[in-house]
DNA sequence: AATGAATGAGTATTCATTCAT
DNA sequence: AATGAATGAATACTCATTCAT
């Protein structure tokens, strides 16, 4: 009654996805359970249940907004035309996805690699990240250029999570910004 | 009786070992349980808490050999002068290591990511990683330098086990070639 | 769909708490398993953690229930004038407790001392027991006077449960007589 | 070779049963493991099991000696007439048993007492503080009477390692002396 | 007189999931 | 739109015991 009490309406599922992205970024995706989705959430874990049919279900879920967003590069670079320009703009609006709020879609992929072999998401997302790279070259292109595209989008990667073996001793927008530099200077050749 | 059916004795616990990388490398460190290592080798889970006093104490025997390889190279590349000639030698023995039995273990680095920062050697692992790209560059390197130095080491562990983004199309042979040249390439700079 | 068949709706948790404290003080704490007290209720064992977190946490919801009962006694005690009739008074309500349900606490806390020590529960338990012997002699005291005091509560404790080194050829009453007996004696002194 | 190194021989079965002896009053039965004893004395599990054929029979051997101590007092008692003075001198020698060695022992008893009850020694144990209590009293003293000499063994225990609910605050000594004279007094009667 | 290697049965605890209400 | 109660299967780990050497 108290509209104080009230839970903003019918956003409970968002609410869940957004609690269990931070969570699977946070502690990867085995190691979160269900309880602990719903406790931060202050509902029973019967509720996840009533808006997603599986634990999987939320991450299948998750990955259709972030598929969404990879799309609309992909939809758009094939109509570019093959220009070291178009490879810019692609490493620009990859970048810009990474800086809103997916770095943590990034995040939960790259440390749960294994969990995602066995999530039906898991071959999409790979596939993604393989047409991508090949925007960046083209089909004729040589194995080394290909691996130097796929490895300029890792750079962007790791430029924003700051991860295994990179100095720690660097601001943020730093590491951003060197990451972009190399990402580019790979998508180039 | 019959000699073909007597386990070769003593080397249990070297079984263990090679067992549980195998499928630390293939499924992840906490999808592979305890049961599954004692039944690949035909042996019960209390005799794996014969030889390890924990299931972590399993990783750390691995990480132990795997540490001493990396730690030949780094010690030998402190002796060097930092030319360029360094940085490609580099680059070649650690290639080499990923060429021995280690594939799996940077298999298992990678994917399981998030488990490895709650093991104890997760950190010592990190801290290779972090000497390794040093000892490519140099202290007073640019940001960019230091990122590419890293991103050589990626191309090498890339090239060898084909994950996500890569073709899939063409031979192991191949992509480690190319895996060798775009890393030489990238610790030249 | 036989009424005779449904179980007590909504009481499980009650008679957990019932179920486990028969167990602990038959059998003790520790050789008493999670598994034995859910076949004896006929539920599964994650149903006992459904109600209780832990082990322990079962240990102490009974004994919530029980310092209740021991600190009436104490409360009242406090505000009472040190004379003997107060004292006979506190032997009788203790011997109250000890005749409702609580006859198992007693048999669970003496039988299984050496789990208490670990359970959180164990310290307070004896800090109750040592606050009543003060109660039944005043500060100032000898030590005689209160090991005597001390005695007077294992003497009603003793004679509930017939233990160890008492004769067994007599009946329940004449031993709970005889035991209220020398506790009113000792505490008198 | 060296002498030094040399365990003093033969007497690993005696030594197996002195560590088992403080670890069992230390930490209970149950929760004392064979590996415990084994590694306190750096031998192996095995080699426990060359000395004793169970767990089971370390106690039972431990039991073997002190059963020697307190059937003595038992068979010198039978001899004396039952006066105040006998009873006296058996409180005595009951309290010098204590005060060797066998403290533990009683520790042991009285913490452990619900495994006591699944050993075979047990219920000898139990039978010989029955045997102690009535010829404190004689056959035909009253139940209370009765009540009071088994007290009196009670109290001495209980004098002897400060459990539960006695003062902490006050010396071994004083603790021991106040046991002793409530002892004697409760046999007197 | 003792070890090294192993077992079988057990323990507390966790998890994704179900379903009647 | 959600809860309360429960399940079945799993997990890491421990223990007393055995036996060939």
């Amino acid at each position: 009654m108290a509209p104080d009490d009230e839970r903003p309406r019918g956003d409970t599922r968002h609410r869940i996805q957004m609690v269990a992205m931070e969570l699977f970024a946070e502690q990867g995706y085995e190691k979160t359970s269900l309880r602990e989705i719903a406790d931060r959430l202050g509902v029973t874990k019967a509720a996840l249940y009533y808006h997603f049919k599986t634990k999987e279900e939320i991450v299948v879920a998750l990955f259709d907004d972030f598929f969404a967003a990879i799309d609309k590069i992909i939809t758009w670079a094939r109509e570019q035309p093959r220009t070291a320009e178009t490879r810019r703009e692609i490493i620009h609006r990859y970048d810009e996805i990474l800086a809103m709020g997916s770095v943590n879609m990034f995040k939960f992929m790259q440390e749960s690699q294994h969990s995602m072999r066995d999530l039906s998401v898991g071959p999409q997302a790979f596939e993604r990240f393989r047409t991508l790279a090949d925007l960046l070259t083209g089909p004729e292109a040589t194995l080394p250029q290909r691996l130097r595209s796929f490895l300029a989008l890792v750079a962007l990667q790791v430029g924003r999570f700051a991860p295994l073996g990179l100095p720690t001793d660097v601001t943020d927008e730093d590491r951003r910004a060197a990451a972009l530099e190399v990402a580019l200077d790979l998508a180039a050749g």
